[in-house]
Order: C-alpha cells, then sequence, then structure tokens
RNA sequence: GUCUCCUUCGUCUAGGGGUCUAGGACACCGCCCUUUCACGGCGGCAACACGGGUUCAAAUCCCGUAGGAGAUGCCA
C-alpha cells in the first residue's frame, strides 16, 4: 500500500513555525516513500476561519516548496457527510443523542472542580433508547468502557490509556455541526490517509479517534505525534516570543531553505550532518530517528544556516530578493553596483534585511554619519582624505589593487596606518565604519562619486 | 487534581551495556588572516537532572524522586 499523508491546518490565523515543521515532516515523508502528500483545510470554525488566512497557508507553503498532490479538501465542504456519519453511528448503537444542555455541563464540571473531582461527562443520556423529537440534541460517542486504548506511535513508542480516562465525546453539535474529533476521522478515513503525522499536543486526542475508528469498523492508520517546538524559555512557541509565524521570518529576511533545513534539524538528526539539501532530506528522512524530547527555537542557529544559504545564492537572485527589503527604489546604475559588490556584500549578511541595508552604499550617499565616524573626522583625518581626493583626481580610471597599493604608500609618507585612512574613507563613503573593503566600494561607486562623497564628508566635519 | 509524554554542553543533537578521557553544530572566548566588519583556518570553555538497583562493566537496562511539557471543550 502507498503512503499518503496529509497536512491538515486550520486557518485560524497564520501558520505557526511549528506547523510548518509539521508539513514539511508530512512533505519529506511522503517524497521519501514516494507517496502523496495532501493537504486539508480545516475550516470548520467558522467565526476565526478567513479567506485571507486559507491564501496565506498556500502562499507559504508555496515559498517554501512544500507541494501538495491533490486538489485541497476544504473540511466544511463535507459537513453534510460528517452529520450523516454520526447519525450512522446513533442508528447502529454506537453513539447516542445527548439532551444536557451546555449550562448543565458547565455547572456539573464547575462543580467537580470545587470538591477536587476530575470532571467527566456522566453519560447521563447514554440509555436513552429513542430520539426526542423538537429537542436540540448533541450526538456522542459510546465510548468504550473497560479495558484500555493502546497506540503503537511511530515516534511516541507504544502507548497506552485506561478507557475509563475517557468520556463520551461530542461527534455532532446540538447545531447539527461536527466537531474536530469527528471531522478528522471522517475525512482521514475517506482520504485514505495512511499516516497521521502532526504535533504530540494531539497525541491525547488519538485515543478518542480510535474508539470513533472502531465504532466505525475502519482501519486504523500509523500515526506519529512529532514534539511541538518550544520558545527559549521552554514553553510553547507563540507570539509573546516575537517571530512565530512563517510569514513573521519570511518578513525578517530568511531564505525557505534555511528554514527548512532549520526545521529539520529541530529534533531530526543525520550524523553529524548540519548542511541538508532538499534531496538529501528526502532521501534520508525518516520518521524513526525522530527524536521525542521538545526542542527550543534557537535564532542564533537560524541565522547562521540563513547566512550559509545567503552565501550560496546566485548574485541576480539576492538582487530580485533584497528589493522588498529596501526602503529605497533602486535604479538600474545602482543595480549594476550591488551586482558588482554582491560577493562581498553577501558574505556579510545573515539575512536579506541584513544584505539590503548593507546594499544601501551603493544605491544613495549617506543620508547621516555614524557617531563613530567622528573618531575618523578630525582635521588630521580630513587631511588625509584631502590627499584621497586628490590621488582619485589624478586617475582617469580607479579600480580597486591600484588604488590600496597607492593608498598604502600614502600612508607610508605620512608615517600613519593603513587603518586610519582606511577608516576614515569609509565612514566618508558609507557612513559607518563597517562594510566591504573600501577600495572595492571606490572602484565600483567610480571616480565621479566617490570624490563627491570625500568633499561632502570633508565638508560636513570642517566645520 | 487526573492521565500521557519528556530530561546528554547555554541551544540543537550523536550515542542504545565495555571503543566515552562523551563526538559534531550553533553561540561564546582566544589566536591567525586582515584597511573595518565578515568569510576562512586553528584552539578553548562547556553536558549524561537526582537517588537507588541490575551487571565484572551503565550516559546506555529497571525502579523511584524532582523538574518540564501536553491533554483533560458542544476549539481545532
Amino acid at each position: 500500500m502507498s503512503v499518503k499523508v496529509r497536512f491538515a491546518p486550520s486557518p485560524t490565523g497564520v501558520l505557526h513555525i511549528g506547523s510548518v515543521r509539521t508539513a514539511l515532516f508530512n512533505w519529506l515523508f511522503a517524497r521519501h516513500n514516494n507517496g502523496k502528500f495532501l493537504l486539508r483545510i480545516e475550516d470548520t470554525d467558522k467565526l476565526r476561519s478567513t479567506k485571507e488566512n486559507i491564501n496565506s497557508i498556500f502562499e507559504i507553503l508555496e515559498w517554501l516548496n512544500i507541494n501538495w498532490d491533490e486538489e485541497p479538501v476544504i473540511q466544511s465542504s463535507r459537513l453534510e457527510r460528517h452529520k450523516e456519519l454520526a447519525l450512522e453511528l446513533v442508528e447502529r448503537g454506537k453513539a447516542y443523542f445527548c439532551y444536557c444542555t451546555p449550562e448543565e455541563l458547565a455547572s456539573k464540571k464547575e462543580l467537580s472542580i470545587k470538591e477536587g473531582r476530575s470532571y467527566k461527562y456522566d453519560r447521563k443520556c447514554r440509555d436513552f433508547k429513542a430520539k426526542r423529537s423538537n429537542i436540540p440534541a448533541a450526538i456522542r460517542l459510546k465510548s468504550e468502557i473497560p479495558g484500555s486504548t493502546i497506540v503503537h506511535d511511530i515516534v511516541q513508542g507504544r502507548v497506552e490509556i485506561e478507557n475509563s480516562q475517557l468520556d463520551d465525546l461530542v461527534l455532532l453539535r446540538s447545531d447539527g455541526t461536527p466537531t474536530y474529533m469527528l471531522s478528522v476521522v471522517a475525512d482521514d478515513h475517506d482520504m485514505g490517509i495512511t499516516h497521521v503525522i502532526r504535533g504530540d499536543d494531539h497525541l491525547t486526542n488519538t485515543f478518542r479517534q480510535i474508539q470513533i475508528y472502531k465504532a466505525f469498523g475502519w482501519d486504523i492508520p500509523q500515526f506519529a505525534h512529532i514534539p511541538l517546538i518550544y520558545g527559549p524559555d521552554g514553553l510553547k512557541l507563540s507570539k509573546r516570543h516575537g517571530a512565530s509565524s512563517a510569514q513573521d521570518y519570511r518578513q525578517l529576511g530568511y531564505l525557505p531553505e534555511a528554514i527548512s533545513n532549520y526545521l529539520l534539524r529541530l529534533g531530526w538528526s543525520h550524523g553529524d550532518d548540519e548542511i541538508i539539501s532538499k534531496s538529501d532530506a528526502i532521501k534520508w528522512f525518516d520518521l524513526n530517528s525522530v527524536g521525542k524530547s521538545p526542542a527550543r527555537f534557537d535564532i542564533a542557529k537560524l541565522q547562521n544556516l540563513n547566512a550559509h544559504y545567503i552565501r550560496e545564492r546566485s548574485n541576480e537572485s539576492l538582487l530580485e530578493l533584497i528589493k522588498e527589503f529596501s526602503c529605497k527604489s533602486i535604479s538600474e546604475d545602482s543595480k549594476n553596483r550591488i551586482l558588482k559588490g554582491m560577493n562581498s556584500l553577501k558574505e556579510r549578511a545573515r539575512t536579506l534585511k541584513e544584505l539590503a541595508q548593507a546594499a544601501e552604499i551603493y544605491i544613495s550617499e549617506p543620508l547621516e554619519f555614524e557617531e563613530s565616524c567622528k573618531k575618523y573626522a578630525s582635521p588630521y583625518h580630513l587631511d588625509l582624505l584631502k590627499e584621497i581626493v586628490e590621488i582619485v583626481e589624478n586617475y582617469q580610471q580607479i579600480d580597486e589593487q591600484t588604488l590600496c597599493d597607492r593608498v598604502k604608500v600614502l600612508a607610508k609618507e605620512k608615517n600613519t596606518k593603513l587603518v586610519e585612512i582606511a577608516q576614515s574613507i569609509r565612514g566618508a563613503l558609507c557612513g559607518k565604519l563597517v562594510s566591504p573593503s573600501v577600495f572595492e566600494i571606490m572602484e565600483i561607486l567610480g571616480k565621479t562619486e566617490t570624490i563627491k562623497r570625500l568633499q561632502r564628508y570633508i565638508a560636513t566635519f570642517a566645520k
């Protein structure tokens, strides 16, 4: 039997980075086994589900290159099927109508908590024989009471729970809408899902779902519950920790391949390999070596990986990518300059945002000079810069090597260190003291622009 | 409260009875390279939660304890 898995997000918000990892693991598992990866949108929570959220899920998966194999299943479109299924179970004596009102149940729950008992539905309506017409009723599963339910989870191993811990869960609400428990089981069955790979917050739900499978007499899929991702403080990663959705990281300037690589290594490993290409990931991925313990999200490691993948990208694609991170529009001239300087720029950037900022030196002259520049703007330094202006003016064209050699000679003549001159130039050209080689920048900027920036700097600090 | 799961450097992890003086990666620190910052190279710091067993031998197996997480919805 060929493998069929699904990723089933609910569009009640932006895609959490943990969900992205679930999607990735499902996708990798499908591709590794030559199986199918399906998408199901669990939009039964009408109040919180939005069209925008659905679109952003598609968009982010496409961005990550996680492609799906069939038309996505929209869960809300299967409402009638779910309803029929619930009724069918009642007919077969595996489920029953429950006439308890939410208020009634809430007060019972409150009471048991007050008395220090653990709450469970008391199965009051379990043995009513016939449907009482005209009274709104929910449908509950007549769950097994004796014995225990066992899951042989690919990641978690054998997990057993006493059936007495489970109560008669609601399959169909009194308003006629199906609950999550019914919908997942029905949809996974109808879609022919062979392996359910999801977050381990669903592990305890699995026991309830297995009872539903049994009530229908359906085959039970294999389960793999992967650990959740936690924040640096060990708590479930959320908005409190800052960036928590895939969109957040995209906007921060992370590359999809860096995110995939990072997420894959979180909780999974292949010997000492750290940099793992998509094709190796597909080749190597297996659920058995997914760890059971939760992992903390470490932004520094993601940054390191991102820096690596930035260096691997072509200069052209990087230029394309930084456009949306640049606050300035980039002219054709600037594009050419950035492209020339990209090799040096991309070596220094950990994110596209940083890259875009660093590239600004080729877009326009510095709008302001950082405080640190003042150290290299003393009358002494300005005099040196005047010499540089003269030197540059004497060349027809300037190139990095010649310039570097010539300035080294100047340093010797003036009995000063090269760093003193270079840092003044850097400040004048970039407005800050961190950048690629100043001689490279001068060459790319060209004679006219270089002189212009140097003179503006001299004029600014001469007062 | 009850149930379930987890616990190796700060973080992600390797390891599955002897090869562990516990390996790698990120981070951090130092040195080298060097016009700054990076890249790169070399080196360093740093962990088997605790307590009992089992065994000739335990990071590895068993039992407790502690800590952490998740689930306990007519949410998904």
